[in-house]
DNA sequence: GTCTTTTTGAGGTGCGTACCTCAAAAACTT
DNA sequence: AAGTTTTTGAGGTACGCACCTCAAAAAGAC
């Protein structure tokens, strides 16, 4: 039989009240009445019991994913997943909450966030910008005894040990090698496009492609990243004049997770020998592109195991545990069409 | 607040009791009453709360994972898996143990099956080939109440859906289509390696290996598979021989699960020109050669995400529930230096 | 209508923990 | 040594459900 606070209390030699007290690190307990209890803890191996625990707490966990409020495709996929998790967990007492903010307008942005309440959260896993004031906002949050982790688009280096995604760097350089991979003889220059070279993950990304190119294969020429903004009209005029002006692009790599208005240009390109291309992010379009072989690869992120991670690794917080880390890493995955 | 077993006594107009057996299917109850039951569930959308449910058990769950008794690499890793998800899950109340079978002899296999009690097992996920004594235990298995799960190797058809593991065909489509993407426009034999083709798993790679090849890489021949039957030996020497009858060999696909050998083998070619090599399942060797560049890509599924997966179909199914598909299904991972 | 069988209700206990109160004991102050 | 503060103990209740018993009610058989 496992040991029970019971057995524990008769092992350390004090109450159940006293027990209760350490584990739940109450305070009015002297240090040498811890080191008692703990050491007793190893000595009997305890446990505690987290099905009972949840219980009695009779408060699942309340936790709220901070969205941008403009969206592309993947962040639909990601809400899919967040909802759907949050269905099939409502059984363990764990309900999820999507908050939208403005991610252009950092202060409006930091007053939404200062508005979330320890009342209605007991954490939060944002994806945002990295910026003074979220990072401001994000801390004062955590004073106020609510649990942050960063989704997606990592924050600050620091507390790395609470964000959950992908290696961007590394992503980008696995990009950079399938990339070169597939043109094999073929020489030309690559064209890296991006919704914005101000975010970190395009940076990163960037860093990592060009990481893989300079160094083993010097018949490719990467050139600028070309900024989309977003805008379908800039996306197609940046390629356009990016065409005009170099006649032996052999590569396409689209950085950003809204990759339709580009692979619909790519499309359109068919006539001529193919251009190998590579994008982020599984969604619907991405998918079918895949399969059209308009596209070579894909770089994803599973948002399904992203979704739980970020709510095991909060929760995970909430009772002052650790988590197992290798099952917390986000794995970099490459799909092709069969192995979708 | 969410409605719990009392409120939906109340709604259903019935009592605890009843409610209790209808949940928990228990009999001596009209069908007239469990039709009204159900009706309330559905209409207040009562959801049994999971947590309390485990508590009052007062029986956590007892999984068994049966695996072969001669090991690879690659069994090491799951085992360690096993271990170290065993070790985390102990408090939620799942005990997870591991068998050892002989794989080679089905009779002694099936045995060791039958002794496998509903009292020290309430779920069974087995590693173990396709045979008809194998096919038989397991259904006595289930007979005495165990659930069982097919893991990582897949048994008959018809109960594909308590499976976890890869879709074997589409992995070996997978390998065919990065083999024949790295080597480009190069042309040549291409060697197929695996244990035996006796396993249903060599099978269908092989299967889906040949359909990618054979439509739209005419300039590739893929040789007949070799059989190296797990021996060091026998691997040796049937590389040997095959490297001595085809001087065109430009691409070594290594199916099994141990892969050592050949990994080791391919390296000591290396003054020749680069030959492609992809083989299966990460493991420490597999990772190192991918990292020394001797392994150009590597087919894996992550035996982490299968043994969680393995067990919360076991328990779903000792619960009476479904699954979230999305969620337990068991991707095809690309794994390059890149994105280790 | 009586007797038998089946179905239902009322009530209880226990799981392991959280969280609460109040009094007693122990540890420091001065 | 007396008073003050801090630490500890004893005991309770609650969480939502599983599982048990026994009697009462309802349904079916004749």
């Amino acid at each position: 039989m496992r040991p029970t606070t019971k057995d524990l209390a008769k092992a350390a030699g004090v109450s159940l009240a006293t027990v209760d007290r350490v584990l739940n690190g109450r305070s009015g307990v002297r240090q040498k009445t811890v080191d008692a209890v703990n050491a007793a803890i190893e000595r009997i191996g305890f446990q505690r019991n987290q099905v009972a625990a949840t219980l009695a707490r009779q408060k699942g966990y309340r936790f709220g994913f901070v969205l941008p409020r403009s969206g592309d495709e993947f962040l639909d996929v990601i809400i899919k997943h967040i909802c759907e998790f949050g269905q099939a967990s409502r059984a363990e007492m764990i309900e999820t909450k999507v908050v939208r903010i403005n991610e252009h307008d950092p202060h409006q942005a930091a007053k939404a966030l200062s508005r979330l309440s320890a009342n209605d959260y007991d954490g939060i896993a944002i994806m945002a910008p990295e910026t003074p004031q979220i990072r401001d906002a994000l801390y004062r949050m955590r004073e106020r005894g609510i649990q942050t982790v960063a989704f997606i688009s990592n924050q600050q280096e620091e507390d790395s040990q609470s964000f959950v995604g992908i290696d961007n760097i590394a992503a980008g350089a696995t990009a950079g090698r399938l990339m070169a991979r597939f043109l094999g003889n073929t020489a030309g220059s690559i064209l890296v496009l991006a919704e914005t070279m101000q975010s970190r993950d395009s940076l990163e990304r960037r860093l990592g492609f060009d990481r893989i190119m300079s160094r083993g294969y010097p018949q490719f020429h990467a050139l600028p990243t070309l900024e989309t903004h977003g805008t379908p009209e800039r996306t197609n005029l940046v390629l356009t004049n990016a065409f005009a002006a170099h006649k032996d692009i052999v590569g396409l790599y689209i950085m950003g997770s809204e990759a339709r208005v580009a692979i619909g240009f790519a499309q359109s390109l068919r006539g001529k020998e193919k251009i190998v291309t590579i994008a982020h992010e599984r969604t619907p379009s991405t998918e079918q592109a895949l399969r059209a072989n308009t596209l070579d690869a894909l770089i994803n992120q599973d948002p399904g195991h992203i979704v739980r991670s970020a709510v095991r690794t909060l929760r995970a917080q909430c009772e002052n545990r650790e988590t197992l880390a290798s099952q917390e890493r986000i794995r970099i995955e490459i799909l092709i069409a069969e192995n979708l």
